[in-house]
DNA sequence: ACCTGAACACCGTTCAAGT
DNA sequence: ACCTGAACACCGTTCAAGT
């Protein structure tokens, strides 16, 4: 692409999109200098001048999937807070997850830069404004970001997937030993047919979502 | 301490041991085949006889800080969970947030890995089995592990942290423009005093574990 | 101002060789 | 069986040089 030596016309703009482009097609370990310049028909060493080093790579990372957030967001169709503050608030937190979930690197990159972004400041302020036209203290505002967490944003850390239990029955045998509960677990759900893919994680990211902001609710009207 | 060429003693748990010292005193990035080699006086391509690779140490320091874990948990003198389950989570739930507040790159590390682990699962069926006792049905019991999410093990995913606003006052006054409420917020609680640290990280980790444990209480006995 | 080639200091890992 | 030295194929990044 570059015209030999000269003028290939980067941009920070076209490197960040780039950048998402490969982790989204190849996944964040195939994001490299090299593979992220090559992408864009230049040598490693002419991403330089536009970012500082990858880490900047990074972070312009986050900004990319936060203006879609925003953008996603900014198009909601939401009741105002004072009336609805948990519709409100949900389909928000709703929007971001599907930004999230068309990026599945999303969440790790985030992970690794917490505190750095202003994007992320912003969203978690309009989320806190949010709660404030509902009636919330600073206080009871501030908790309920934390309780929140990564959910506000859309996902959520599971650190185990029950999904990898559908396994050969002599496995399953073997692991009752060691997990009874899991394994009867998954053999109480599998009783209606299908095990397969049997967690929906958007309807248990929305129970989880739906339990503190009721639990949130109570407190608000309670204070 | 190898004499030379021959025999170092080495072994996995060995080697393992080591990996988690040196990721507690450097952090986790500092943890490379060859440091961790040199740590134990060895040369880097002595660890692939007791490692499969690198992959392979980091599942093993899930493994040394899930048997931490263990230890915490039935050092426990906690409620029979049939009585009051709650108090019985809880406090399973804080003695492993104390392990892993002791080993502050164990969260990575678990991120990256899950569904590997057997000793996470091992944790999990713990939970699921306390809840049973509880009188949760399997489905509740699924839905909660959800919920609760990496909670469960004693952490929760902050993907930004307000303390970095304790900033200079001209900062703070860029910042409102951006993230008013934010900026509110902190100003709201420093009219108590000190600002710096404000965040209780501890005690707003238990608002959101009881905040859960509250609704999950409330859709069991509904149910 | 923007792009490049060669080089440096790292990685994880393989392989053939030592004892 | 266990440990090693040299090497390979990668990283991110620096630097001096090109246009």
């Amino acid at each position: 692409m570059a015209r030999a030596g000269q003028q290939a016309g980067l941009s920070r703009e076209r490197v960040l999109r780039a950048a998402a482009a490969i982790a989204d097609e190849r996944g964040l370990a195939a994001l490299t200098m090299r593979s992220l310049a090559e992408s864009l028909g230049v040598e490693a060493m002419s991403l330089y001048h536009h970012v500082a080093n990858k880490e900047a790579v990074l972070d312009g990372l986050v900004e990319v999937v936060m203006a879609e957030v925003e953008q996603a967001v900014a198009a909601l169709d939401a009741p105002a807070p004072e009336d609805d503050w948990q519709s409100a608030l949900r389909m928000r937190v709703l929007a971001s997850r599907e930004v999230l979930v068309r990026h599945p690197w999303a969440p790790g990159v985030f992970e690794t830069r917490t505190g750095a972004s202003l994007a992320v400041a912003r969203y978690f302020d309009g989320v806190l404004g949010l709660m404030r036209r509902a009636g919330f203290s600073y206080e009871l505002g501030h908790r309920a970001l934390h309780a929140l967490g990564s959910r506000a944003l859309g996902f959520s850390q599971e650190l185990f997937a029950p999904d990898g239990m559908e396994a050969p029955e002599e496995v399953m045998a073997a692991m009752a030993e060691e997990v009874p509960h899991l394994v009867a677990m998954v053999a109480d759900a599998s009783h209606g047919g299908a095990v397969l893919g049997w967690c929906d994680y958007q309807s248990e990211f929305e129970f989880g979502l739906d339990l503190i902001l009721d639990g949130l609710e109570r407190l608000r009207e309670g204070a």
